[in-house]
RNA sequence: GGCGCGGUAGCCAAGUGGUAAGGCAGAGGUCUGCAAAACCUUUAUUCAGCGGUUCGAAUCCGCUCCGCGCCUCCA
């Protein structure tokens, strides 16, 4: 079945393939990096991991190009406040991103490129666009005039004719022949950090920065270009005017957006405060894989309710498949069964896989996709039960979780990734570090004195595992035990 | 004013014409010396409301109510 993505440029489920031979050439919109990035810019990056992870599985190869912007007035502020470079006041925000990225398991992409790496290729995009009669220069800056680009406002479906009554159409300081106009290039101003290139000293206007790197890495036209949807207007509608007045050729033929995030039912805020970053979560003792698995588990264009509850309710139900997995790799299992046989278990198996990932071939229907794993779970966990779920079939179960995980990837606790910073994390209080010979030596104890019906002191043995920290589960195949 | 999205069980949330997925919480049960953990079962005659189309609608159409987004920096 073929993979199918809803397009913002159609407004509808298209068929996708990438246009050159099997690789997919992709861009997406990587952070500003001003500051930490929020649970919000988390949920686009997730969806963007799940939409590589799951082109990857079908079979394609991938060439993914983000950006990331380091050159911006706020950073120019915030850097001008602290008497910093830029350099110097993005670093510790850039290092910062990978690290949230490594923790959340985001794959890093292809390429990461940063816009003050290309400002002779912004500043030549520009002059480019002039030489085509595209711009103009108002008190130093060079502008876009949308008036040259007739289909400007096909990707976010406004309509420009005409006036607009009751939109705040916000005519800043500088004097723009249409008020949707855009700044290409900045004319230098006070103590800003500048660059001296033809077009005249000044910086890169936001949009450039897009259109001149994924045309540089990618080529003209894109397969994918992925975004939270505050980005359709302006900054992709601004992109789609540059890239193709420059080359007359579709600048993308997949537009993706994931919808926002609210807290609590509320908009994300800093007033509302409710702006969380990971490592606020992460002192909250959440771990990073029920903040991946919310993230994942609401499909990209819904607009998903992050709460503390759901929080919670995630780790629960990754505790579940990760009991699922256990049962299924230590079970002692029977050889020959009664009842549903080898071929049935089988073909449960094959079903669970197949509806698994006709979901996510559904623009990642990521909420369906999960309903399919735990159908299964729930399926299988009772044939264990009744003890009719042979050898052979092992495998084949256990294939369910992998494919599960090699998407959500949330079954493994986090250890050594590199870049991680376990450090960020929450550490549960373990009073006290027994080593597993300890452990095993008291539970030995207290199920020999269970055998000689000591109840009291078996349960005084119990009672001391669970103070240090320490789960005890008798099941009828024997003592199984985890550190809490 | 323009464009667009949504209102499904206590909570989160699939399902866009064929008779309500899944997760969490709750309740009951299995197991156990008792527990815990684990597992199982169960929980919406009903999909904001009112009309309409249809053999049949949560799904299509109309109206109403409520919530939200973009049109301005923003994931």
């Amino acid at each position: 079945m073929p993979i199918r993505l809803h397009n913002t440029l159609t407004q509808q489920l298209e068929v996708f393939t990438p246009l050159h031979g099997n690789t997919v050439r992709m861009y997406t919109c990587g952070p500003t990096v001003y500051n930490f990035i929020h649970i919000g810019n988390l949920r686009t990056f997730t969806f963007q991991d799940i939409l590589r992870r799951w082109l990857r599985y079908r079979g394609y190869a991938l060439d993914h190009v983000m950006n990331i912007t380091d050159v911006e007035d706020k950073i120019i502020a915030s850097a001008a406040r602290d008497h910093k470079t830029l350099a110097e006041y993005t670093a510790p925000y850039e290092q910062a991103f990978f690290e949230d990225c490594a923790l959340l398991r985001l794959e890093r992409p292809e390429r990461v490129v940063k816009a003050t790496d290309h400002i002779l290729e912004m500043a030549e995009a520009v002059q480019t666009l002039k030489a085509k009669g595209c711009t103009y220069v108002s008190e130093g800056s060079t502008y876009f005039r949308i008036a040259s680009f007739p289909e400007y406002g096909k990707l976010s479906h406004n309509n420009f004719d005409g006036i607009i009554s009751g939109a705040r159409v916000d005519v800043d300081e500088y004097d723009k022949a249409d008020a949707r106009d855009f700044v290409l290039w900045k004319a230098r101003k006070g103590d800003e950090p500048f660059w001296h290139e033809p077009i005249g000293d000044g910086r890169p206007g936001w949009h450039i920065e897009c259109s001149v790197m994924a045309m540089k890495y990618l080529g003209e036209t894109l397969d994918i270009h992925a975004g939270g949807v505050d980005l359709i207007f302006p900054h992709h509608e601004n992109e789609i005017a540059q890239s193709e007045s420059i080359t007359g050729k579709p600048f993308s033929r997949f537009w993706l957006h994931s919808e926002h995030l609210q807290i609590e039912s509320q908009k994300m805020s800093k007033s509302l405060g409710n702006f969380y970053t990971l490592r606020d979560l992460f002192e909250k003792g959440f771990s990073p894989e029920s903040i991946r698995f919310l993230l994942a588990s609401v499909p990209y264009r819904k607009k998903l309710n992050f709460t503390f509850d759901g929080l919670k309710a995630a780790a629960t139900a990754i505790e579940r498949l990760r009991n699922f997995e256990d049962r299924l790799k230590t079970a002692k299992l029977p050889d020959q069964t009664a009842g549903a046989g080898a071929e049935e278990l089988a073909a449960r198996a094959a079903k669970a896989v197949a509806a698994f990932e006709s979901s996510l071939d559904d623009d990642l229907n990521t909420a369906e996709a999960l309903a399919a794993v735990f159908e299964f779970v729930r399926e299988t966990n009772t044939t264990l039960d009744q003890d009719r779920f042979p050898e052979a079939n092992r495998a084949g179960a256990l294939n369910v979780l992998n494919v599960f995980d090699r998407i959500f990837d949330v079954l493994r606790p986090n250890e050594q990734v590199p870049g991680l910073r376990l450090d960020l994390l929450a550490q549960p209080e373990s009073p006290v570090g027994l080593t597993d010979a300890e452990i095993e030596r008291l539970i030995e104890a207290r199920t020999a004195a269970k055998k000689a019906r000591n109840f009291v002191r078996a349960d005084e043995l119990r009672a001391e595992l669970v103070e240090k920290g320490i789960l005890i589960e008798d099941t009828k195949d024997g003592v199984r035990w985890k550190r809490k």
